[in-house]
DNA sequence: TTGTAAGCGTTATCAA
DNA sequence: TTGATAACGCTTACAA
C-alpha cells in the first residue's frame, strides 16, 4: 500500500470536486456526460480505483465473505472449493480465506471477523460452539457446507447422505449381493456418521445382516490397507459400500492385486462423491455422486437470502445424490 | 454487516473516551492496567472487535493479499494452495481469493484491486501484460508462482524445471534406458515449455536421440490415452519422462494393462511433482519432487522483503527439485 | 495516564 | 448538475 491515487487526486486533475468524482463512478447518479468522461479520463491517467475499504466503511455493506476451509486432502475438496469460489465471484463476492488446520477454527475465525464480512461459509467436519457464538454475537450469518443440524442456528447445505447410502445398498442388493460390508472414514466427521447411519438403516430395512464394518480415514491409502485385510478375511464380503471414492478406489486397487478375483462378480464396490478418479479407465468405480455445483449454488442462494431477509428461519438444504453406474457394481 | 459494536459503544460502557479504547487494544500503548481491564471487559460484553477496514484506512497498511488461482485440477494445485494459505496465515496475512477461470485474470484482478492489498500472488500458467501493468500502476508487488521470467518486473518462485528434467534423464540413462520418449502437457503452459526444454537439453548433452514426443494436457486421462498409443507403436520406448505425475500415472495404468510388460525392466517411467498418488501402492512412480512448502515459504519471504524494501530489484527464486526413487524407474 | 480533535478515502445530505 | 460538509470507525498527535 503506497501512493495509491485517491478521489481527491482525480478531482484536482479533472477540475471538479471530490463528490463529483464519487458520483461519476456510480452509474445511477446524475452527472453530465461531459463531466463524467473528463473524470474517467483523469482517473484512467492516474490509475485511480475506488478504495473498497473506505467505500465499505461509509456504505455499511461489504462484499467480503469469509471462507473457512481445512486442508484440502482430496479432489472432492478441491472441486467443491473451485465451484464455491467460482459462484461467489459470479455474484460479486470476495472470499476472505481462512485456513483452519485443526481445532483452531474459533481463534482464526475470530481474527478474520475483524473484517466486516457478509457471512461466514464454513466447510468443515465439525462446527464447534465457539464458532457459532462468535458469528451470532457479531450478527454474521453462518452457512455450513457438508453437514446438517437443525438444532444449530445456521444455514446448512449438505448432500442427502442417508439417501445416498440407501441408493448404494439398493444397488448392491439389485445385483444379487447379500454379504455386504462397509468401510467408513474418520469417525468424528459428519459425513462418516451420516453415511454409516444411512447404510445401517437401509441394511436393516432390507433385512440384511451387516457382514463387516471397518474404518479408514477417507484416504486412498487407508482404503487400500483396510480393504486388503477385509479381502484376506475368510469371511470376505461380496459387496462393499465405501464412505468415499478415495477409499473405494483404494479397495479396488487392493482387489485388483488378488488374482482370480473378478469385479463386480466376486466383489462389488460402491463409493461416494464421484471424483474424477472414480471414472478413470483403470478403476471405473460405481459411485454416489455428490455434485459440487448445486452445492455451491445453494450456498450463494442462501447468502443472498440472508442478506435480503436476515431474520428468516435457518434452513437445511439437502442436495440430491445420484447413482453413477460404472464397472464396479 | 449490521449492528456491529464500535469503539464508541465500548467507550460509553466503560466510561472512557474512544481514544482510550483504541489504546487499550494496542499492546504497545500506555494505559492503566485497571482501565485496560475495564475496557476489555466492556468489549467482551458487547462482542466488540476492531474494524479492520477502518484500521487499515487510517494506518495505511493492509494485511490483505490477493491470491489469484485458477481452477485446481490436480492434487498438486490443491497442496500448493494449502501450503500457501497456511504460510500466509502464519504470517498474519489474509488471502483475498481471486478465482480466474480463463483469460479473465486481468478484469477480475482489477476488481479485486479495489481492495488495497499488500501484494498479488499469482499462480497461473501465463502472466499477461495487463496484469503486470495494473499491479505496477497501483504500486502493488506481484509475486508469481510456477514460472520464471527475468524480463518481467515481478518476483518469481519456481521449481528448477530444467534441473528436474535433467535429473529424470540422468536416472533413465543410469538404469540403462536409451530409447527415451517424452510426454508433455498443455503447450501454452510454462511448466510444459520449461520441462520440455530441460529434457531436450539433457538428451542432447548425453548425446541421445529423442525417440518420441507426445502431448497430453497434464491429466491422468490424457496420460493414459497418449501413453496407450505410444506403447502400441512398433517403436516403443523403454523409458518415458512425463511432464507431471498425473500423466505418468496415466501412462503407468496403460502399461499395466499390457500383459507381459514389466516395469521398470521393459518400460521405465518418471513423473514430475510428487503428488500423493505417485506413492500409492498400486503405482509407485519414480518422480521429481516439486516441494510445496519451500515454495510457499519463499513466497512469504518475498512478501516480507517487498514490504520492507519495496524498491529492491525483482528476484527469481528457484526451488530445488529432488529425485524420488520408487518402482517405476 | 487520559481526553480532544484531526484525518484516512469514501459516500450521503443538503444547498446552490 | 455540482460543491460544501458531515459522516463511517478507527488511530494518533497534541494537550491536559
Amino acid at each position: 500500500m503506497q501512493k495509491r491515487p485517491t478521489a481527491a487526486d482525480v478531482a484536482k486533475l479533472a477540475g471538479v470536486s471530490r463528490a463529483t468524482v464519487s458520483r461519476a463512478f456510480s452509474p445511477s447518479e446524475y452527472v453530465a456526460e461531459e463531466t463524467r468522461a473528463k473524470i474517467k479520463e483523469a482517473a484512467e491517467a492516474l490509475g485511480f480505483k475506488r478504495n473498497a475499504l473506505a467505500r465499505a466503511l461509509i456504505t455499511q455493506e461489504t462484499d467480503l465473505v469469509a471462507v473457512v476451509s481445512g486442508k484440502m486432502t482430496s479432489m472432492y475438496d478441491a472441486h467443491l472449493f473451485n465451484a464455491l469460489t467460482h459462484k461467489l465471484q459470479e455474484n460479486q463476492k470476495w472470499g476472505l480465506l481462512v485456513h483452519a488446520d485443526e481445532q483452531d477454527v474459533g481463534v482464526l475465525l475470530g481474527e478474520a471477523l475483524s473484517y466486516p464480512v457478509q457471512a461466514v461459509i464454513l466447510r468443515s467436519g465439525n462446527v464447534e460452539g465457539g464458532t457459532i457464538e462468535q458469528c451470532k454475537s457479531l450478527g454474521v450469518p453462518l452457512i455450513v457446507i457438508g453437514m446438517a443440524d437443525v438444532d444449530i442456528a445456521a444455514d446448512f447445505v449438505c448432500i442427502d447422505n442417508q439417501l445416498g447410502a440407501r441408493m448404494a445398498v439398493e444397488r448392491l442388493m439389485k445385483i444379487g449381493k447379500r454379504r455386504i460390508a462397509y468401510i467408513g472414514g474418520d469417525k468424528r466427521l459428519y459425513s462418516e456418521i451420516a453415511r454409516q447411519e444411512g447404510f445401517r438403516k437401509a441394511m436393516n430395512e432390507f433385512q440384511l445382516d451387516i457382514l463387516d464394518v471397518q474404518f479408514g480415514d477417507f484416504t486412498f491409502e487407508s482404503g487400500f490397507e483396510v480393504g486388503s485385510k477385509m479381502l484376506a478375511s475368510p469371511n470376505r464380503p461380496d459387496g462393499v459400500f465405501c464412505a468415499n471414492d478415495a477409499m473405494a478406489v483404494g479397495l479396488l486397487a487392493a482387489a485388483q492385486q488378488i488374482t482370480g478375483l473378478s469385479i463386480p462378480d466376486d466383489l462389488a464396490i460402491i463409493g461416494f462423491d464421484d471424483i474424477p478418479m472414480a471414472s478413470w479407465p483403470c478403476f471405473q468405480v460405481t459411485t454416489i455422486r455428490n455434485p459440487v455445483m448445486p452445492t455451491a449454488e445453494e450456498v450463494v442462494r442462501l447468502l443472498a437470502l440472508r442478506q435480503s431477509t436476515p431474520e428468516a428461519p435457518s434452513q437445511v438444504v439437502q442436495i440430491n445424490p445420484e447413482l453413477v453406474l460404472r464397472n464396479s457394481a
